[in-house]
DNA sequence: GGTTGTGAATCATTTCACAGCC
DNA sequence: GGCTGTGAAATGATTCACAACC
């Protein structure tokens, strides 16, 4: 990431609670552990081992607890972590005890389902303005919110304690969204526009870009194919036509 | 074929495959150089420095060159890289020679948007299959497509060379589809779905979370709002720096 | 018995800095 | 003069393995 790195003891000690200096990959993962913990309450469960947890997670057992154990963790040698409150804790750590409010620019194609999409609001996010350049879109309702121009942005921002901005718009129209976006101080970006944005230091920017997922998969298909088909030198060209099944066996599913 | 290796690793046990090794963190990176050389050709420039290159990538110039490097390397010292011979260099690496079908399980609220985006297209992709488990949903006309039910899925994958699945179904229903792709010879699965997929070893699954990358959004947002209620800590440059490029490293880097 | 927390070791990635080439 | 390619150093992340604890 960036350069905004505070050096570790603040001045005088003991002041700063437990504010974490944490690696950035566990923060990506942290919301996993949120997700799986939130499901194995649901389930009734009080409390769930590292090996339990890490498999509902996706990952293995060490780095869960290594991750854990940066946040202080609150867990029971011989019985595992507590789930309710792991689950006070890394909301706690994420900045999830308030719901934070969303401006989403953008309502083509992606924007339109991006504010439609429930699986904000039921983790902690709340959208709050909807904005468009396009006036044939001003006034438009999606799911109770009205579409607004985009120069309404400073007034609604300030309204509604706009936390998070997300941007769904083409891209040639994302850096001039962005300018707007810091202008009235926002300093969280969630970009879906396929280009890079710049920002001052300080604003955080992440990206999500479909097309770049499926071309990294694109490259893993390919080395899949090139792979099997020179499994020793001058091999007999297999036709790579996936028609029926493929030529590996294992079929079993792990876990449920 | 890269020749390329390591000869001062020691002591290196087991194979070393044939194909071109990319590190993971390069080859998430080459979609990125792509697009802003696609941008750069489009602007009619015939070569580019790794300085600007990088620049318009959103990373610094030694990481791309050195990505570039594990390519075998196509640029003229003093002069900088061929913008049309490294498109043709990257997009073999990907794998994106030939048109990749894709089959879009889940055609609710982003499904549907997902089915309408023509960054796919553009970008070597084609949706060549919709599928729904909802009966009232089948027939349905989206961007030309019909949506037809799940369990055509098996018919519709062999006639359409079905190379990658993209799950855009809720939750609870991810897992079942992610079975039946498996099961008709997919190895590459895009998961918008809250929910980690099991597959059998060979199948790559790559996971997109919204809201998780709200969630890891929030936490930075909780930090910044930590510290600026801290005393300084040291010469922190909060300042804007110099021109509107500055902030090079800001994006991208965090996390994948 | 089982499980966490964590130093140490391994592995991956990024950055530095400069030789070599145009 | 400018630029790439790349060893080597530095940083970061993951895994191992086991002591401490319930």
């Amino acid at each position: 990431m960036s350069q905004h790195r505070h050096p570790g003891a603040p001045g005088r000690a003991g002041a700063v609670p437990a504010l974490p200096d944490l690696p950035e990959a566990t923060v990506a993962r942290l919301p996993e552990y949120l997700r799986a913990l939130h499901a194995l309450a649901d389930a009734g469960d009080e409390t769930v081992s590292s090996e339990a947890l890490a498999n509902a997670a996706g990952v293995n057992s060490a780095k869960l607890r290594k991750d854990l154990s940066h946040l202080g963790s609150y867990g029971t040698r011989g019985v595992g972590y507590d789930v309710a409150l792991l689950i006070d804790q890394i909301e706690s750590v994420l900045g999830l005890t308030q719901c934070r409010s969303v401006a989403l620019v953008g309502v083509g194609n992606l924007g339109h389902a991006l504010a439609g999409y429930d699986g904000f609001a039921s983790r902690g996010f709340r959208i709050a303005a909807l904005f468009d350049a396009d006036r044939a879109r001003i006034g438009e309702q999606i799911n109770g919110l009205v579409v607004r121009h985009i120069d309404e942005l400073p007034r609604v921002a300030a309204e509604e304690s706009i936390s998070i901005g997300v941007i769904a718009t083409p891209a040639p129209a994302a850096q001039a969204v962005a300018d707007q976006l810091v202008a009235v101080g926002v300093t969280s970006i969630l970009n879906f526009a396929p280009c890079v944005l710049s920002v001052p230091e300080g604003v955080d920017v992440r990206k999500v870009d479909l097309a770049i997922e499926l071309q990294i998969l694109s490259f893993h298909e390919h080395r899949k194919a090139s792979l099997t088909a020179l499994p020793a030198t001058g091999g007999s060209a297999l036709t790579a036509l996936p028609g029926g099944l493929a030529a590996t066996d294992t079929q079993e599913a792990i876990g449920t």
